[in-house]
DNA sequence: TTCTAACGTAAGAGTGTGCTAACATAGAGA
DNA sequence: TCTCTATGTTAGCACACTCTTACGTTAGAA
């Protein structure tokens, strides 16, 4: 989950995701929407992706079409939703605590 | 919202998010939950937090007292629902664009 | 088979980040 | 006032990260 989180901490890679988030792409096709870096950097980027599972790769001919995996940023969304459902158990706990330490005073 | 998230990359500051989620706690208690590093580095996790809105602070004598800030949370969760609402909109573009092309031909 | 397009990969430079050690500050008591 | 506790801040080291340049690979076209 850590390596998830800084893998969306870097721009250009949060960017990629939404560029093949409802569209197959080939590497090239999304190297053009960075006019500012390199080819190759993309490519790093999108090795990165892959690394974690953000994005699926299929091989067509030498062309690589990459799709944004939609479930692995869903699991993200659930670990943020963690710490609220975690809170509520925590407030339980400290309440129950708190109860126990009336009780015996 | 890049820096947020950057922010959260850091195991032990989100793990330090979770300590004073649900509890209002003071520096020195929140860095003797991490034996494994110096009371410093907490207190630079802490100075991070606090620059991105993710805590609040508090002074009480000589303490600093600590809360999550729920809120800032909550603009992150909102910002990943981002990616599936905007995809929404962007396979309705596609697919208006695709039957403007059907009509044209 | 030889070219070329579409990729990935390796090496190195420059920059950022987390940590420790040492020092600074500010209240609370004695 | 002197001292102790709680805490932040700074300098510097080690490591990780992003980018460019240069090179390697593979599949189709000529």
């Amino acid at each position: 989950m850590e390596t998830l989180i800084k893998t969306l901490g870097e721009p250009k890679r949060t960017e990629i995701l939404r560029l093949v988030w409802a569209e197959e792409l080939p590497a090239t096709e999304i190297a053009d929407h960075f006019p500012s870096v390199t080819r190759s950097a993309i490519s790093q980027h999108l090795a990165v992706l892959r690394s974690v599972g953000l994005v699926n790769e299929r091989r067509e001919g030498t062309r690589r079409l990459y799709t944004a995996n939609h479930a692995e940023l869903a699991r993200l969304r659930s670990y943020l939703d963690s710490f609220w459902t975690s809170s509520l158990d925590r407030l339980r706990d400290l309440a129950e605590a708190d109860q126990r330490s009336q009780e015996r005073s």
